[in-house]
DNA sequence: CCGTATCCGAATAGATACTG
DNA sequence: CAGTATCTATTCGGATACGG
C-alpha cells in the first residue's frame, strides 16, 4: 500500500501556496509530471511502457513522481495479480481536464524550438 | 550588462531536452515564473513592483527568474535612467502567448483548491 | 531603487544494487 | 514486472549583508 510505506512519506504535507498559480505549478512542476500527464493522454500505459515513453528517467524519479500524482489525484493506479504482477496508469478525470493544457505547452515549446535560431 | 555579468553565467546552458513538452517546462518551470508571467499580463511591472505582486520572493530569486526569463525572450528589461534608477519589466510576444496558459493552469488550480475537502 | 555577493541548508536528481 | 533502498552529486532557495 502506497500511502503507508517509508518511501511514499515524503513531501506528503504540500508547501504553503499564494494564489492559484503556485498551486498548479506545485502540482505540475518537477522534471517529469508534465511528461506523464502527455504521455497517458490516450489511455492507460503500464510502469515500463511508462519508463521508455519518458526517456531518460530513472525507477526512482518515475516512481516518486507517480506517487505523487495518484496521491494528488491526477492518475489512478490499478494493479492486475497476474504473474509477473501488472501495474496500469491511467489519468482520473481531474487529470485529463490538465491535457488540452499540456498540449498547449507542447505547440508552444514546437514554435520556440523552431524558432531557436532565427529570432 | 547581465549578459556579461559573473551572475548572470549560471545556467546559460540548457540540460538537454527530450521533447517540446519537456522544452517548454524547462523554460517556466521553477518556482516563481509562472507567477511573474501571470503578474505581466496586463502590461509593464517595475521591480519593486513585481516584487510586491510575487509574496514571498526574496531578490535573489526574483532578479535570477527574471534575468533568465529576458535571455529566454520571454520578458524585456527597460531600464529608465532617472534618479533613482527605474526598471520596468513587461511581456514579449513570445511571453504573451502564454497567459492563456497560465489562466487555464489558474482557472484548474482553483478548481481543484475548492474541491481539496470534497473529492 | 534595483539589484549583487556569499554562505548554507533543503530539496531534487542520478547511479547502482537488490527484492517480492 | 514493478518497484525499494542507499548513497552521492547537483541544484534550488532562503537569509543576510552590501553597492551603484
Amino acid at each position: 500500500m502506497p500511502f503507508h510505506s517509508k518511501f511514499y512519506q515524503k513531501k506528503v504535507q504540500h508547501k504553503r501556496f499564494y494564489c492559484a498559480v503556485d498551486f498548479a505549478f506545485q502540482r505540475i512542476g518537477g522534471k517529469y509530471k508534465g511528461r506523464i500527464l502527455w504521455a497517458l493522454r490516450d489511455g492507460t500505459l503500464r510502469y515500463g511502457e511508462l519508463r521508455r515513453h519518458i526517456e531518460g528517467v530513472t525507477t526512482k524519479m518515475l516512481t516518486q513522481a507517480l506517487k505523487e500524482m495518484e496521491r494528488d489525484r491526477l492518475i489512478s493506479r490499478n494493479v492486475i495479480a497476474t504473474k509477473p504482477l501488472h501495474v496500469e496508469y491511467s489519468l482520473t478525470p481531474s487529470g485529463k481536464l490538465l491535457i488540452p493544457f499540456i498540449d498547449l505547452m507542447r505547440v508552444w515549446g514546437e514554435h520556440e524550438i523552431n524558432n531557436l535560431h532565427s529570432p
